[in-house]
DNA sequence: CTGAAAGCGCTTACAG
DNA sequence: CTGAAAGCGCTTACAG
């Protein structure tokens, strides 16, 4: 009769009908709103609830209805960090996931968060794809053939990525960002030359920034440098190797270096900084992104900002429309961004266009 | 016979063992690893499996095994937001996310996250509860009742709050990283008044390190100074707005202005900025947390680093073990904190103790 | 308005 | 080594 053992198997429906008297259907319609309980029903049920403090099993609902009321994200794992003031994944970290949650605390979906390297991908995102309703994806996770099979068992959104016909996606305007931002380096400021530092090789973004790079500072009759010098990697610290390649080789440096983002503007300038060249003086530096310190560099970096609050919520309500089958008006959204003018460029205070 | 529709009815088992010509037992053997099949049963459901690209369902996994494999993560929204630079929840950001995601993509687990504020606090968690297997949860969510009531349904770890003999807990040594702080001002530096400026009035964390800060002091010969006056909220507005009130006042203001966070002293640096009032040269300013802007500030931020990522860490490992069984050897974890002196304190250049 | 029963898609003793 | 069948905890037609 040693019964101290705390019942670690929880509370079902069946107990809690059973202290209330009723039917285990009885107590799922007050549970769930549904039917039309009388009032005196209801109430035992709540009370019989309250007193066991019964929680639903969620497995179980989900198993029933079909639907999880869960949406899965996933991110890419920074596997390159080194600086100290480099977040893990700027871009994505707690602004996308907070407009994701924001926008799921409206519905009551859950949000389920994970961190994927590209080797292990495709397993790893099966797993999580059988615990969610639906996904929202990083770009270049895994290749367009797992990406289409995947997309043919639930719905996804892809996140500031290339769009591709089995999914939705919704990313930021990179090119009339990047136009923009050569406009002022070669029209306002006069810089002739124009380096970029790319992000990784294969990045879609990368090089829709790089093309918009080349076409806006020709049509400006300024000329662009890139190549595979010029290659980065969206960290800090690839940002400072390709300067120190660079001078290394003795390479003249352009009059304005053009960050594929935040961070790798931050090591480029840190790598600039050690070698004693003034930034804006003599290299103007931009980044993409305007991430959180961006305004505490020195100098004050002049960058592109994405709406990532913006875009989070969009994707979760794309996710959502496709989980719950309603109508969706444009399956592939692209958002403006803004031109933040701060100091890295040569200008002298913040200002935005 | 028009049959457009793709199949929303997802594939199952059933699928998979009819394409396998097998039973559904030896599939479920197979992908599970259980049993011993032979090599031909495994190839045949593998093949099965790709050829489909069959994903099994986690709510039906999770009501067959009493086990979902996902731990949930909570947070309190940050009501008060405000200032340009404030994060939302800087100190719960991505790190401790990252720390317990990290630790958990170790086991096959995966972590659900939500922001919940401090209204509809107890209903929402209970939805979020039914997804989990256990819960890390932020402190001051709910009431220690509604607390108890939860940690009787399943495994519960605070996090960086007041341990509960219902739950585990993992948090940081607020008295001795408090005392470290004190030490410095009074002893290196001299000053001989400290003013602290406290979170949440009712906050646990700000508590401990207001006592601790009184303690020291007064161990030392200095004059603390405390009160409602020097109420905050965590928040760079509500450090700013303590500033304000003093100097409306005509308080004179004390040599070392230490704060319960990171947040609050960037507010505070700025309101004093504003009235033209030095920081350190006229008074000295102190955080804590160490977040990732406060090396960008200036003066750069003096302040106590706590080991956040190992607290995410620790959380998850802690509530896996309770989940799964396993040995606790201590339910209420205090990690070491770190001096990291920098310039706001009256130091010239960063130092560690 | 309420209850008995089927069914959601898995896992796992239990036979064979 | 493999298959038939029970059972996990819900929801929801279906009767009454």
């Amino acid at each position: 009769m040693v019964e101290t053992r705390k019942p670690r198997t929880a509370l079902t429906i069946y107990d809690v009908a059973r202290h209330a008297g009723l039917s285990i259907a009885s107590v799922s319609r007050v549970l769930n709103g549904s039917g039309n309980p009388r009032s005196e029903t209801r109430e035992k049920v709540m009370l019989a609830v309250r007193e066991l403090s019964y929680i639903p099993d969620g497995a179980a609902r989900a198993l029933s209805n079909g639907l999880k009321e869960v949406v899965g994200v996933v991110f890419r794992r920074g596997d390159d960090l080194g600086f100290e003031d480099e977040a893990e994944s700027p871009l994505f970290d707690e602004v996308v996931t907070r407009g994701i949650e924001a926008s799921a605390q409206r519905t009551s979906f859950d949000v389920l968060i994970s961190m994927i390297g590209t080797g292990d991908a495709t397993a790893r995102l099966s797993g999580l794809a059988g615990k969610t309703d639906g996904l929202i994806l990083h770009d270049r996770l895994i290749s367009g053939a797992a990406l289409a099979r995947l997309a043919a068992q639930l719905p996804v959104v892809i996140l500031v990525g290339k769009p591709s016909p089995e999914t939705m996606s919704v990313r930021a305007d990179n090119q009339a960002g990047m136009r923009a931002l050569v406009r002022h380096l070669v029209a306002d400021h006069g810089y002739r030359s124009i380096g970029y530092i790319s992000g990784h090789a294969d990045s879609p973004d990368s090089l829709a920034r790089a093309a918009a790079l080349e076409i806006e500072a020709r049509d400006l009759g300024a000329r662009a440098i890139t190549g595979p010098r010029w290659t980065g990697d969206y960290s800090a610290r690839g940002g400072a190797r390709v300067i120190a390649t660079l001078l290394g080789e003795h390479h003249k440096l352009p009059r304005a270096i053009v960050c594929a983002n935040d961070q790798t503007a931050i090591g480029v300038m840190h790598a600039l900084d050690q070698q004693g060249i003034r930034v804006p003086g003599q290299v103007a530096v931009t980044g993409f992104d305007d991430v959180a310190v961006a305004r505490h560099l020195h100098p004050t970096l002049t960058t592109v900002r994405q709406p990532i609050r913006e875009m989070g919520v969009i994707a979760f309500d794309l996710l959502h429309a496709a989980i719950t089958g309603a109508p969706v008006a444009q399956r592939d959204v692209v958002l403006p961004v803004e031109l933040v003018i701060r100091e890295s460029c040569g200008c002298r205070g913040p200002r935005r266009r």
